[in-house]
RNA sequence: GGAGAGGUGACAGAGUGGCCGAUUGUGACGGUCUCGAAAACCGUUGUACGUGCAAGCGUACCGUGGGUUCGAAUCCCACCCUCUCCGCCA
């Protein structure tokens, strides 16, 4: 959500900062629509303090037992005026309100320009694709191989999209949510928190997957949402709230079921478990003052390279370009792990800077230790990671010729001392 | 799901048609007093929008949305939420 002032302040840089992302210019209709909101409300409220004045004498003549039938008529004929310059108001504010929120957040000025994906730079890699000394498998060869992995069967109970997970594999899924999660909260002072996977509208909103991603979503039949991440209830929490500046920063995690339609995504990944309307996956929510957001995003991002690190799979960070950037986001980084079955990277995490977009959205302030000033906080969320595609790279980085998976090492106090996953 | 009660500022809690953006208390902040502190006393203590160079002025907000009225925190309707009891239940 952008400030109405900063687009009048500087209508140029409000559509230059569209541009970067491949938008028309936006400016110039919006702030035709905003003179005129002001003129009607100027204009309504001139009227009601008139009203008001009327009023108030004639609640006096009403006492002095003086004549108030003129005033009373003044005051009605006033209310038709009112009725319609309230009507054209909240038409107008709707109608800013509506553009205002189809519009992506300003990016960071050291995002790199680029159409898409292919234009992200890549930051840093940590470890590096290793040879096997052998022909390595794709995670749903070894899952169904190993009898673990049912699409099958998820298909019959669901549908495409879907899978069942059964004995060690269901297991290993599980430990590495649990790794993560008591990883954050024990060492990186995340707060563990449980939330309704099912939110309302207004919450939606506030992350901004509404209006625009309705599609994206699923939704019940009364008028809830299944959350897509859990970045939505856990950035919610301090919806329409002031906070005291001592309380920031607020850092909470939850280990939460997702659910995405991909409706967009038909025939993308379509084999195996990277792509599904149900996943697992830990997320990183930080609640900060302004001038610690950029530190945090760097912070945050690190708090998920270290699950990676402790895996020991190779990965890569990349800054997102322009264009591939989501909507909320002023910067993204992504975590990309190497998938020896594939021999590509593919995204594990994705670490973002909402700065206020998310903030305005959903009135979410801070009151300044002064006492006076109250501001906008600012929010990130961050993958830490996604528990679907951390089982993904672990069988493929960890698989043996015979098929096995060696459980990594870290995670063998969540499974029981189990050192590996075999028929 | 049924019956009843209720939602007011950071918190507690008044207010049933105009003098209420809202009594009072607590907390917080500033001051007086004190060597210092406590106590006491005095003062300050909401958000947003519009307008203005500014001081300021205006408007709106008492769960949310409508309605009645010259005028609504107060009356009416719908919805949401909380509490109590009953029913059901992992």
């Amino acid at each position: 959500m952008h400030d109405i002032r900063s687009l009048r302040a500087d209508p140029a840089g409000f559509d230059a900062a569209l541009a970067r992302r491949f938008m028309e210019p936006a400016a110039k209709s919006i702030l035709s629509l905003d003179t005129a909101r002001r003129a009607a409300q100027t204009a309504l409220q001139e009227k009601q303090a008139r009203r008001n004045a009327l009023s108030r004498q004639v609640g006096e003549g009403r006492r002095t037992g003086a004549d108030t039938a003129v005033m009373e008529s003044e005051a009605s004929t006033l209310r038709a005026d009112m009725e319609a310059l309230e009507a054209r108001v909240a038409a107008l504010d709707a109608e800013i309100h509506a553009m205002l929120a189809a519009l992506p957040n300003v990016l960071d000025a050291d995002v790199p320009d680029g159409a898409d994906e292919s234009a992200n730079i890549v930051l840093k890699q940590v470890g590096a694709p290793r040879d096997l000394g052998f022909q390595p498998k794709q995670h749903f060869e070894l899952g169904e191989a190993l009898g673990m992995m049912d699409f099958g069967t998820a298909a019959k109970l669901a549908g495409s999209r879907f899978v069942v997970l059964r004995g060690g594999l269901a297991r290993l899924e599980r430990a590495l949510g649990q790794f993560m999660i008591d990883l954050h909260t024990r060492e990186h002072g995340y707060e563990e928190v449980y939330v309704p996977l099912l939110v309302n509208t207004a919450a939606m909103f506030g992350t901004s997957q509404l209006p625009k991603f309705a599609e994206d979503q699923f939704r019940t039949t009364d008028d809830r949402w299944l959350i897509p991440t859990a970045e939505v209830p856990l950035t919610n929490m301090v919806a329409g709230d002031i906070v005291p500046e001592t309380r920031l920063p607020i850092r909470v995690t939850a280990l939460t079921d997702c659910f995405r339609s991909e409706a967009g995504a038909a025939g993308r990944d379509s084999r195996g478990m990277l792509r599904q309307h149900q996943f697992r996956k830990v997320e990183l929510v930080s609640i900060v003052h302004p001038d610690q957001s950029v530190v945090e995003q760097e912070r945050m991002t690190g708090c998920a390279e270290r699950v990676l690190e402790l895996l020991q799979i190779p990965y890569r960070r990349v800054v997102l370009s322009s264009g591939d950037t989501g909507f909320g986001a002023a910067r993204t980084f992504d975590l990309e792990v190497w998938l020896p079955g594939q021999q590509m990277w593919r995204e594990i995490s994705s670490c973002s800077n909402m700065r206020d977009f998310q903030a305005r959205r959903m009135n979410a302030r801070f009151r300044a230790a002064d006492g006076k000033t109250v501001s906008f906080v600012h929010t990130l969320n961050g993958s830490g990671v996604a528990v679907g595609r951390a089982l993904i790279a672990v069988m493929e980085n960890y698989q043996q010729a015979n098929g096995a998976i060696v459980v990594p090492e870290v995670l063998r106090p969540w499974i029981a001392g189990l050192d590996r996953i075999a028929a």
